[in-house]
RNA sequence: GCGCCUGUAGCUCAGCUGGAUAGAGCAACGGACUUCUAAUCCGUAGGUUGCAGGUUCGAAUCCUGCCAGGCGCGCCA
């Protein structure tokens, strides 16, 4: 297909789904393959094999829209230098429509410039395409499941968790949107030692506020919600677990602080835009036999050996430096052997891709999970494990240490309440997951103004704000097809078609790395274009066709920042 | 001691899987509101990319060794 059949395809069947600028890349690339074998054939250069090159948009506009290193990796090949090498493919480079300009730079860079022609097709795909704009079948309705936060329900969530949800649930939406089938989950730990150290501090707040002078336990845990969630149950049940036996004492006590707090944790985690398909006890994988039966493989697969009175993994056959317990002495399985029975789970469940969001503490634990996988026989790479490092809270110039057992950490609640969930969402998304995050609450409240997130919404209000007055005018947004698009010349509006023009690839290169974080940079150029235009280009003015061209630019701009921050998880106002 | 992450402008961070003169935002300084929202724009200044080697046409990016910080290394989760 060359490139004006091409165009003619966009202008023809208007919904469908292209990437202008990966199309017009691959364009360049076949191109210059073509020149290539015709420069050998004229005897101009010699090689074997055509190398693996790039055409990439170079980060200098003025080495033009798009640029290739094919020349400089051809040298040992042709025996020549690379700008000789280069003249000769530019000398044989095709014809073409769109092509305006190719020169040599720098050591042997092949720079090509491009009218605008193509430019004009972004706005109409935009608008034809709305909330679909950005949208790929780079998944192919793959099944792929996206497990983050999983807090301990044993008390609230905190600053760690909420980057956490931010983060898994800005990459499950990047997934969504490029084609694949998406499940977010949360995997409960209602089971093992710490919901046993949860009943006896729970046990202990209960005789205490019957008026028992009971001792608190050592590790307990120390939040002040317990004595809050005892307090609830004493209201509906009253002392009639005083004088029972303690195990059931604890198990009815647990029963009613766990259903409480997942409730709550349910509840916070919607109001900060996020909504589980499923929530996934692990003491269900017990009572199922699923844990017994995970062993039961693993030992008949040989990964398995007693010492001690204990079961271990053979770990180290997996390139570890200790082998693992899975079952203790004393009969109980671990969290670990818990944790291969629910990733076998997973993978049973069809899912073709697993993707975990762990905090970096937990990042020992990644190997030894993708070597149990490999003991069960499943492929290893299918399991992704996305490590954040730690956010440390600042208060008063001062680290906040965050731990539950002494119940003194800012929850997600709080956080939401004086930081905002745009803001909060906005902040967390933008960085890296390898970074280490101070979080300065000070900071985050009295900088609200300035935050970055007001910045691309204020965009996105800005043109709200030029469509109302425009509709107040009685002037209607035209349709795409009766409006003359080349009108929209200057720098300022180039620059912002550009812009709109590499939006779904930022968004297949997001979703592909699991990088979210590409996506509020790439909303901040976005925006900061358009604040430029904004600047120098009245949109509502005296030349109606000017004015329609302009109005559909900007309901372009609007539909893109709208899409960029529903991937974020941040509203788009219409009015600030 | 071993393993993972990080080290880039005064501060917080990008840097698209090795490209050309390393970029934003805050903070600083100087300008721009009679006009669709100034939560904005334009400009100035700010750097030995932790240090030292190596790989090649080319390194913030890859390799090695140091230095500094964070996190792990339990019959906890």
């Amino acid at each position: 297909m060359n490139f004006l059949s091409f165009l003619f395809l966009i202008s023809s069947k208007g919904g469908i789904k292209v990437n202008l600028v990966a199309q017009i890349q691959e364009e360049i690339k076949e191109n210059l393959k073509t020149a290539l074998v015709t420069a050998r054939e004229k005897g101009k250069i010699n090689f074997e094999i055509i190398p693996d090159f790039v055409v990439e948009v170079p980060r200098e506009k003025q080495h033009g829209d798009f640029a290739t290193n094919l020349a400089m990796l051809l040298p040992k090949q042709a025996k020549m230098p690379p700008r000789e090498i280069a003249q000769a493919i530019v000398e044989c480079f095709p014809e073409t429509a769109y092509v305006n300009d190719v020169e040599i730079a720098g050591p042997g860079f092949i720079n090509f410039r491009l009218n605008n022609s193509w430019l004009y097709q972004v706005i109409p795909q935009v608008i034809r395409q709305k909330e679909k704009y950005g949208t790929s079948n780079l998944g192919q309705g793959k099944k792929v499941q996206v497990e983050f936060v999983s807090a301990n329900p044993t008390g609230l969530l905190h600053m760690g968790n909420a980057r956490g949800a931010a983060l898994g649930d800005s990459i499950a939406n990047l997934l969504e949107e490029v084609g694949y089938d998406v499940t977010r989950e949360f995997y409960i730990n209602d089971a093992g030692n710490q919901i046993e150290n949860f009943a006896r501090s729970l046990e202990a707040r209960y005789l205490q506020q019957l008026g028992q002078d009971v001792p608190f336990p050592d590790e307990g845990y120390h939040g002040e919600d317990l004595i809050e969630t005892v307090k609830r149950f004493i209201e509906e049940e009253g002392d009639k677990y005083l004088n029972v036996d303690g195990k059931l004492r604890r198990e009815m006590l647990v029963k009613y602080a766990l259903d409480e707090k997942l409730t709550a944790i349910e509840n916070v985690l919607r109001d900060f835009g996020v909504e589980y398909d499923v929530w996934f006890s692990e003491q269900s994988l017990h009572d199922s036999g699923e844990v017994q039966e995970t062993i039961d493989i693993l030992n008949e697969r040989g990964y398995l050996y007693e010492q001690d009175g204990a079961l271990w993994f053979k770990a180290t056959e997996f390139g570890e430096e200790k082998d693992e317990v899975v079952v203790r002495s004393n009969g109980i399985p671990t969290y670990f052997a818990a944790d291969i029975a629910y990733h076998r789970n997973k993978f049973e469940r069809g899912f073709q891709w697993v993707i975990n969001l762990w905090g970096a503490d937990h990042h020992g634990h990644v190997s030894r999970m993708k070597g149990a996988m490999k003991a069960l026989g499943y492929d290893s790479d299918r399991l992704q494990v996305v490590l954040m490092q730690l956010v440390r809270l600042f208060q008063g110039g001062e680290v906040l240490r965050m731990s539950k057992r002494t119940g003194k950490y800012i929850t997600l609640s709080e956080l939401v309440e004086e930081v905002g969930k745009d803001a909060a969402r906005y902040f967390f998304v933008m960085r890296s997951p390898d970074s280490h995050l101070d979080f300065d609450l000070d900071l985050a409240k009295s900088q609200s103004q300035e935050n970055p997130v007001y910045y691309v919404q204020y965009a996105h209000a800005r043109i709200c704000s030029i469509l109302r007055q425009a509709a107040e005018e009685g002037i209607a947004v035209p349709a795409v097809d009766d409006v003359e698009l080349t009108l929209l010349n200057t720098g300022e509006e180039l620059e912002l078609m550009r812009k709109l023009a590499d939006f779904p690839e930022v968004v297949a290169g997001a979703a592909q790395a699991l990088e979210p974080h590409r996506l509020t940079r790439y909303a901040h150029e976005l925006a900061g274009q358009f604040h430029s235009f904004y600047t120098v280009c009245r949109v509502l003015g005296e030349d109606k066709a000017l004015t329609e061209a302009r109005l559909l630019l900007v309901q372009a701009v609007q539909i893109v920042l709208k899409n960029v921050l529903r991937l974020i998880g941040v509203s788009a106002p219409e009015r600030m």
